[in-house]
DNA sequence: ACTGTTTGTCAACGGTGTTGACATTGCAGC
DNA sequence: GCTGCAATGTCAACACCGTTGACAAACAGT
């Protein structure tokens, strides 16, 4: 075996990557963390694309396990949380997901088993597909919006949610009547139970088209 | 007046993103486009970060101009249509949303037609400021997905689409039996109606809430 | 032990955003 | 008019970035 492996490079990458955020994240930087030269990691990815999909793969290990049987619902609602939960841990992959195809054994994992409940659940071939990019489409999208808040302390947090708030309540309230009479109400909970809440709405319209 | 303005500036931006796509969108580029050194940018915007937002913004005008009065779906609907449209067409916005987002005029005007709509049809203060947010977390979330591959031409991204199912299908079917059996109907119609669909899906559950 | 592939190292290429020093322009106030 | 000052454009340079090609060391198979 040689001194490198991808899944040593990968390890460190997240290392890194927990250390210094996504964006300061580089090849060099990642060669220092291994003691290595930067250029030895391209033995074994072919570019920092693929290292960034190895990357985000790891992060999804585990997220389709010991899942409820109960519905189809409670499923895939489990697993949306999951992968929200593991793109907003590691803040780099959600920004990383650019439409890429699940190529990596997690994520065809994860969508083996949304679109195996799917079918069970009785959607067709087609409604099963579309409901599959739709649940994808909210927890990716979703998680690649909020994984830059969700990496910072929650005091810090909550004060940006604060100030987002009186920014929308200082505004003209005769241009901006609504915006400023609903401030406080805006951001409301967490943006977990947000993300949660619009991905309720969107089951319950998916539901509709199976009955 | 002097020769560059950010007006002028902001323009040739968005022709050089059109011309070249929102990754090789460089400052050097844009300099070159308004045969002005690269760095003169720099004394109308304080970085390339604030040069974008001021792209994203333009980008947004209009989207609420002349909405259908029917309902309140229908008003909504048009206006994330017309914002996917927007972040489609500009894709460097997608990657821009992720920053802390200073408010701006157009943004706020979006915010404002969204909620209101939501309070005459009938939601709480508490409900529509959920609402609000699950319908833009899904459509800036799947816009900022979809984008990298809404500006390659269509004969390119359907191989791409194609591309991928084939990597579906070529999976193994003892492992994968229904991500195998469904390759072929993966990615199905365009990605816009997809998020059409999904969107509407959102609608449908949203629309349980208040009646 | 010889050979050929794999792996690590090094220098370098072409690109990026950004900064500071310097030259030029335009415009206020006298 | 002129002067002085701020705003604007130009240039060279810095510190990075991802990536490639040539070369050396280590390993594998025969």
């Amino acid at each position: 075996m040689s001194r490198l492996t991808p899944d040593r490079i990968v390890a460190a990458a997240i290392d890194v990557i927990a250390d210094v955020g996504p964006e300061q994240f580089s090849v060099r930087r990642l060669g220092d963390a291994l003691d290595a030269d930067p250029t030895a990691i391209y033995r074994h990815f072919r570019s920092k694309d693929e290292l960034l999909r190895a990357i985000g793969d790891r992060s999804l290990a585990g997220v389709v396990d010991d899942l409820p049987a109960s519905s189809w619902r409670d499923c895939i609602r489990e697993v949306c949380m999951r992968i929200r939960a593991a793109n907003l841990a590691r803040p780099a992959l959600a920004s990383l997901v650019r439409g890429a195809p699940p190529r990596h054994r997690n994520e065809l994992l994860i969508t083996e088993t949304i679109l195996s409940r799917l079918r069970e659940a009785g959607f067709d071939v087609a409604g099963a597909a579309m409901a599959y990019h739709a649940v994808i489409e909210l927890t990716i999208g979703s998680a690649a919006i909020d994984s830059p808040l969700a990496c910072v302390a929650e005091s810090e947090r909550d004060r940006t949610y604060e100030e987002w708030r009186s920014d929308y309540a200082a505004l003209d309230a005769g241009a901006f009547p609504v915006s400023v009479q609903m401030a406080a109400s805006l951001y409301p909970q967490t943006a977990d139970q947000r993300f949660e809440y619009a991905l309720d709405r969107l089951l319950d319209g998916l539901s509709l088209t199976v009955m």
